[in-house]
DNA sequence: AAACAGGAACCAC
DNA sequence: GTGGTTCCTGTT
């Protein structure tokens, strides 16, 4: 779509930008680090780059980012793709046309593959203001300090970092019984027994399957990493709210979670996942129970 | 007949 | 949501 790239003072301005709302992009549950403010710009940090980002009519100001990050942030925000089309191909079916029409500004982030998967072992029967609580007190006491706007914030910490957490020390960040898992995980990353580039590198069912032999991670944490860190938008995660929306508009009857898992991806195909997330918003924003 | 992989059900965390 | 255990079944 043709972005022009612009550097200023304090940052970068990406201009032109189709099918793109921080809001429809940040709360759709894929994300924990960045939170809006009450002018409705978000501030967040990735890869320990911290950045206010504004949007201004079709151009998005992206504050405290360097002229030499912005392949980054194109990448992270996944704004090299063009989402028009993949609309377009979506809606054909009418429900998911519906669905589109209240996040059509959603893109499918390209965050960062370890944050993303301890972040989403966290996930397990919590609420979203519980995880982003808990990934804060991970960063602030395992990560290293960025000061920005006059403030102190954190990266989330490398494998190697946590690793050096105990147990109990998951503890007092309020992981709860996801302790033991993110610290054996964090162990076995560390220790090169697994490695996340390798898992990247395969083909969605091998992934999926690599992924699951972490601990703490299932089927459903294992699409969230899938899809939100590593490209793989065939993923179909399928969580409470999708389980929502299959049964009220598709009208799929009472089922298990790897029932859901397979027609969602039979349904829509190699675009699934970014399906699912028009589906999630939507659900969330039609307060379906 | 005994051993075993793999899946469903159940419940603690 | 995941992990561990139990229980059950198809298979060798």
């Amino acid at each position: 779509m043709n972005i022009e790239i612009i550097e200023l003072e304090d940052g970068i301005l990406l201009q032109n930008l189709q099918d793109f709302e921080l809001r429809h992009t940040f709360d759709c549950g894929q994300c924990f680090r960045f939170n809006e403010d009450a002018d409705g710009s978000f501030i967040g940090i990735a890869d320990g780059r911290i950045v206010r980002m504004i949007k201004q009519g079709m151009d998005l100001r992206i504050k405290g980012a360097k002229r030499t990050d912005a392949d980054f942030w194109l990448d992270f925000l996944d704004l090299n793709r063009d989402y028009s089309r993949i609309k377009a191909q979506l809606s054909d079916d009418p429900i998911l046309k519906e669905a589109i029409r209240h996040g059509l500004g959603i893109r499918i982030l390209n965050q960062q593959p370890f944050e993303t998967l301890i972040s989403f072992i966290i996930s397990a029967n919590k609420q979203i203001k519980q995880i982003k609580r808990c990934v804060e007190a991970i960063a602030e006491k395992f990560g290293e300090p960025v000061s920005f706007e006059g403030k102190t914030y954190y990266s989330f910490p490398d494998a190697m970092q946590l690793s050096k957490a105990g147990e109990a020390e998951l503890r007092t960040c309020g992981c709860g019984y996801r302790a033991g898992y993110i610290a054996a995980t964090a162990a076995d990353l560390a220790a090169g027994r697994a490695s996340l580039d390798e898992i990247m590198a395969q083909e969605l069912p091998a992934a999926a399957k690599a992924l699951q032999q972490l601990s703490g991670v299932g089927p459903k944490v294992a699409d969230c990493i899938l899809l939100f860190a590593m490209k793989k938008h065939g993923a179909f995660p399928v969580d409470v709210w999708v389980k929502r929306v299959l049964e009220e508009f598709y009208f799929v009857e009472y089922s298990n979670l790897k029932e859901l898992r397979a027609y969602g991806m039979n349904q829509f195909g190699e675009n699934a996942g970014i399906a699912q997330q028009y589906l999630f918003y939507y659900a969330r924003e039609m307060k379906l129970r």
